[in-house]
DNA sequence: AAACATACGGAACGAGGTTCCGTTTTCCCC
DNA sequence: GGGGAAAACGGAACCTCGTTCCGTATGTTT
């Protein structure tokens, strides 16, 4: 991420490190604090360090994004094998993801509307997150399929972004994205 | 709208309203080319007149975009009793009058976003949407889960804000807006 | 310790929204 | 028709924010 050493002998200077721990550190908080669309210069007083660092470090803001968040989209992405072995259905096992993607994204104020964002500079975000998380969605979507349980057509790109268009929003009190989620869900099945 | 006067009596100036005029005409012909957040600048250079011209007759970004779009809201609007007495049943009327609604907002660039923004700008455009459709929304839902077609307990403000976002980005072609939205439909019916 | 690569900071620039006020245009009244 | 007040205009100026650039400082290596 942060290696832009030439020589690959050459190993990464104390500061550089430390700073880029500081950045990390400080745009998690400013994101909690403002969004993920937090100014640049207020991530770098944060930090204490000088816009130009943020851009050495993070080039683009879904760098510095992806970077935050990339614990919880493994995590998640992981959670969907696992939850396909112990649950009851594949059904299930679908829902219990769906959900646990939507818990993820509805707490980051912002996220989901970053991620829709045509912006060239999202482009990154929006390629992690799809090319981790379509695969297990895809998974998911085949095995309740295999069984019957859902219609067998669905794209898993289409819905993961249908899912985190819902997701946009969520933290206006007159919406409720867990609802339309759960339509969407009853939706997916035969009928 | 723009009347600014306050002496009811004194009728607004005839340069005021040829203005007014043109900034419709240039405003509608700038988000067809650049979306709903064409540049202020961009929109005033069109309708050939300053800046300031265009804050005097539409303080937000928001009262531009509904005077440009007020007629298609309303024929919207309208459509959902006619609809609910042309139909075979309501959950068909329900369907086709969501269709009817994503396909106004599909074909506006950038709309779909700029209902969702929490940008105070966007408070007004939020709030005609919402105004003019829940009511329309709510007698179709209302009448499908008479009939027994569809649960009893959804909530046509959350139903319309849902069908909003998943209407975002629909001018990706990895995308499928109208795909999501067919699977909520299903999802509404009692299964 | 000297020399060199690496990284830093923040000034400077550009784009875009918004405000403000001196000037122009229109309208009303005589 | 002409004069004066009210209304409206235009666009320069200002603010915020992202992004770039380069002179300076800091590590690292020998």
């Amino acid at each position: 991420m942060a290696s832009t050493g030439t020589d690959p002998a050459r190993k990464q200077r104390a500061d550089s490190l430390r700073n880029q721990t500081a950045l990390l550190e400080a745009a998690a908080a400013a994101f909690i604090a403002s969004g993920v669309n937090a100014p640049v210069r207020d991530i770098a007083a944060r930090a204490g360090v000088g816009v130009g660092t943020i851009y050495r470090h993070f080039p683009t803001r879904a760098d510095l994004i992806v970077a935050v968040y990339r614990h919880q989209v493994e995590a998640c992405a992981e959670a969907g094998p696992v939850l396909l072995a112990q649950s009851a259905t594949p059904h299930a096992a679908l829902a219990s993801w769906i959900h646990l993607f939507v818990d993820f994204l509805v707490t980051k104020h912002g996220l989901a509307e970053a991620m829709r964002s045509d912006d060239a500079a999202f482009q990154t975000l929006h390629a992690y997150f799809l090319d981790r998380l379509v695969p297990v969605c895809a998974d998911l979507l085949a095995a309740a399929s295999a069984a019957g349980e859902i219609v067998p057509d669905m794209n898993p790109l289409v819905l993961m972004q249908g899912i985190g268009n819902l997701c946009i929003g969520a933290d206006n009190p007159a919406y409720d994205a867990r609802l339309m989620v759960d339509v969407v869900i009853a939706g997916l099945r035969v009928h």
